[in-house]
DNA sequence: CGGCGTTCTGGACGATTGTCAAGATTTTTC
DNA sequence: GAAAAATCTTGACAATCGTCCAGAACGCCG
């Protein structure tokens, strides 16, 4: 029956997911080095062979699991940016969302700067990261016109020079958060310099 | 002799400079996780149990060679600085150096940035790249509040922050220098966004 | 020269790794 | 309901890893 009959591309998809989403929790924790597929398998439902079964090799579910959580990752402030109303409430609330991520997410952010850098050793990693290092890109573009648009100013910065310089100071406030025993200060680090910072993108 | 007699400290520490020097070729070249001592020992002079003789494991290894290496880095800048006449030609001289280390020492930035991105899941690298990431802080620091002085005019973002921007966008640059295929590009852009925003962090 | 401490070698160890394959189990199809 | 295809389990594999160690080679001093 077309109405029962679920899509085998669909299902093998379904069960990709499934398995993608116990493997981060692991890759979080260890990183891509230390996290072997048994360990990622050990600390999911599923045995070490289903991994094989379902991604071709290491790279294969690497990759996979960090695309499946980038995916939705990049609308993240697609929230802010519709609802505030003047630039002062966007960047606020840029800056809280920012701080709330880092809290939540910790383990997912560090997994993707960790890949990030693997990606300048392993050639096979850099075409997934480059294409998520873009939507990245214009996520962050997207809340900086924002930002101008509603104080009536243009951008004075181009798209590229505005990633690097926030990616620049979450990576910082990741690192300092994770690494001192002072988490909260971090926070409050971070949210400052967004104030300071994106005011000076706008002309 | 005091004289002839060489301190055992000093002769231990040269060697294992030495050491170091070797295994930053291949750390370089593999990054942390696919460097294997006996990769390491096997591309230098040394036996891979001599490894094991000055170092007491591998972490010890990589951080020592990274501490070296960085040890050198950090004056990099120090001669534009007190060279340089005028903020503009600060700047020039500045955005220049930064993209010759790129093209000279890519495989020792990005096993920085691996090795701090490692530190995010080892807790007995954070100090080391803690502290090596202050000192990289205050080398940023001293250019930029050069090139203000220079011009007559005060920084307006906080050390922390200046770090973090410039960092951000030096990393982009590396990135996108090892992984396009049109090298040149990237660090065209580095010139151009590094022209365009140190004057934003100064009044 | 002989003894001794330092330096260095190269093999061996157990543990772990990614990968694979043969068979059990389940689901689908006719 | 049987055949076929898929899904999944389990154990094994060769390779590689960090680490350790017994002993060779070295330099130094009495």
């Amino acid at each position: 029956m077309a109405t029962t009959r679920v899509n085998p591309v669909d299902k093998h998809d379904v069960r990709r997911r499934a398995l993608a989403e116990s493997a981060l929790r692991t890759l979080g924790e260890l990183g891509y080095a230390k996290a072997s597929l048994r360990e990622i398998a050990t600390n999911s439902e599923f045995s070490h062979g289903m991994v094989h079964y379902y991604f071709a090799d290491k790279l294969e579910l690497i990759v996979y699991c960090v695309r499946y959580y980038k995916e939705t990752c990049v609308t993240r402030y697609d929230g802010v940016v519709s609802a505030s109303q003047s630039a002062d409430e966007l960047l606020d609330a840029f800056a809280a969302k920012l701080c709330e991520t880092i809290v939540d997410e910790a383990p997912m952010h560090r997994l993707w700067y960790d890949l990030r850098a693997q990606s300048m050793f392993e050639e096979s990693l850099r075409e997934a990261v480059t294409q998520i290092d873009r939507t990245l890109e214009s996520m962050i573009w997207r809340v900086v016109t924002r930002y101008a648009e509603l104080g009536g100013r243009a951008v004075t910065v181009p798209q590229h020079a505005a990633y690097g310089i926030l990616d620049g100071v979450f990576q910082q406030a990741l690192l300092a958060y994770l690494g001192s025993d002072a988490p909260e200060a971090a926070l409050d680090a971070l949210r400052s310099e967004v104030r300071t910072l994106v005011p000076l993108l706008v002309g």
